[in-house]
DNA sequence: TCAGTTTTTGGTATCGATACCATTCTTGAT
DNA sequence: ATCAAGAATGGTATCGATACCAAAAACTGA
């Protein structure tokens, strides 16, 4: 009882006056042990106030009980979504999870699949979908299941979570031409660090192709530094203001929207009727906030429960390989 | 090289011809081996693509290279960029960060810290500051250092990193009162689950108090199940518009305050001639996004990067045992 | 009652690294 | 040339659990 030390298995096992290995049973697979000994045992444990040590666990079975997550970025509301998700599943289901973020930098993937490596996690969560070939490699040589998340990849390395992202900014885009708006804009999403953004604006640019219209992108340089709200802002008065003939404009994401619908207001531009507006995301700008944003329900946490699940059960998980969760188109007052 | 099996530290010293100690060495204490044999062993490493196995090397050492959080919730973006800094500066230390978080639930609190534990991490980090008996007992207990982190506790248990919440809603209040706002409401922070939160709305209440004002608190009930943007889009229709007299709202997160800014503006209501609004969070609400809030902006990253340095180094640390990183009050165009 | 199962239990080897100690090899000073 | 001090290297025990196998106990049906 904190003489310093950890009270070890064995000292349960003398305590409780039986072999180390029942009081190993008592723990993983209690009903293969006597009434009367899982008792005495139980009480042996609370009474040392013993915390089995997992790591020796996990070198002599070989299952470490932890999975690895290396996302991206920690910082974007809707991935925190998914990891919430993920990791509350999993800790019902007695496993923990290891995170580490890449910051959108491919070599860090690299040293940051290593050093998880290096903790024989029982599977590995990915955010990304383009890896370096040393990674791909690695993840093939591995023999635990490894699950791609939100995008979707043409070919996954093993299991893959998500959804559709050009089909989303496909869909979207039909849903502005639908209600009947003639020169629809893309807002933001050209960055090369984002290429779930990119894939949605894919998607618009192919939803005008097909109706046979030219598609207009904003901020054309990719270099521009803005983005988030700022981007939104600075759309109204830089682009809008410029080119009315613009009368929607489709967000990369709803933190984008936000800023146009706030600037809009201001400008005293009438949304939708002078200016319709759509993002992406689909996170509390519901009609009670007062913004009332159509956008892009995307099943963040969903997410990350179909991941864990298929990280607990990969066999099953591995009969489809691409688990596509789908997004919900939801219309509000903005278009 | 991917036979099912791992290659294992003997594999690369027969390769190398070395002991296994050397192998170790050479990973841990580079210029303790010479560099005939270091360079052997690099190359046999590479060629081998061996991976270290730290479950074994925790073991022996009992150092697991891996410190546990415990988060009330991801998904928060303060939050995220605590967990950033955190992880990123772990990382680069050679150790990992095994994340888990409660929901706001103490009794989900006990367990987590088992389940962490029993990964025998070399530090524990906690969000919340308030925990269960059981709790506080176990890490007594623990010989590792235990960093409670954003809202500075008044006993901590260890090392704590962060800021005075109290004080900060106290300077809010202060600097709308010096603006000569003759009534400052308090919007929102009256849940249970929001120790923070609250925190600031005792803080704001203290400096009313210290100008013989009376609060003005919404919403009173406790109850309400409004949170976030759609929160501060109901004020301005639920209480501002009832009670007129109000000239000034001090707003417990950012996006509260942003949903006030937005509806306000839809409303007609003038900013900040008719209503001065402050948030608190200071994440790119600023000029450019065209809100340019006032508001509070907080030290997330830095509280991460904080925490791991005490982590790394209780020792010193703990010579300062709080660690107050402080908090800036920006003065934007809504007050 | 007894052989044949099934259930319960414990002993011992093992996982893959590091700690500790002992040994060998350098190096430099005398 | 010799010895002492220090650097480099390796052998073996060990960390704390689980796997595997064997033994003991309890149960079954004829």
């Amino acid at each position: 009882m904190g003489k310093g030390k950890w009270v070890t298995m064995k000292d349960v096992a003398d305590f409780a006056n039986v072999g180390t290995i029942t009081v190993s049973r008592v723990l993983r697979t209690p009903d293969k042990v006597s009434e009367t000994k899982r008792k005495r045992v139980q009480e042996a444990i609370k009474e040392l106030g013993y915390v089995p040590d997992n790591t020796a666990g996990a070198l002599s079975s070989s299952k470490s009980r932890v999975f690895g997550a290396i996302v991206s970025t920690i910082n974007d509301s809707v991935f925190a979504q998914t990891l919430d998700g993920l990791s509350s599943t999993l800790r019902m289901a007695g496993y923990e999870l290891l995170l580490t973020s890449t910051n959108y930098d491919p070599d860090v993937e690299e040293d940051a699949l290593l050093a998880l490596l290096a903790r024989r996690p029982d599977g590995i969560v990915l955010t990304s979908t383009t890896h370096t070939s040393a990674v791909t490699k690695l993840l093939k040589s591995v023999r635990i299941p490894v699950v791609e998340i939100w995008q979707l990849p043409s070919a996954p390395l093993d299991i893959a979570v998500g959804f559709s992202n050009f089909q989303a900014g496909y869909d979207m885009a039909r849903h502005l031409i639908d209600e009947g708006r003639k020169n629809v804009a893309f807002l933001g999403g050209g960055g090369a660090e984002d290429e779930r953004g990119r894939r949605r604006r894919d998607g618009y640019i192919n939803a005008l192709r097909d109706v046979s219209k030219e598609p207009i992108m904003w901020p054309d340089n990719e270099q521009s530094s803005l983005y988030g709200i700022e981007l939104g802002a600075a759309f109204i008065e830089r682009c809008f203001i410029s080119d009315p003939k613009i009368d929607a404009v489709m967000c990369v994401s709803d933190q984008v929207a936000l800023g146009v619908v706030c600037e809009a207001r201001r400008c005293g531009v009438k949304v939708p009727e002078d200016l319709a507006i759509s993002g992406f995301g689909g996170f509390e700008l519901a009609k009670p906030s007062g913004i009332d944003l159509t956008t892009i329900a995307v099943p963040g946490k969903e997410i990350g429960i179909a991941t864990a699940k298929a990280l607990l059960d990969p066999e099953t998980a591995r009969d489809k390989k691409v688990i596509d969760l789908g997004f919900t188109l939801i219309k509000r007052g903005t278009t």
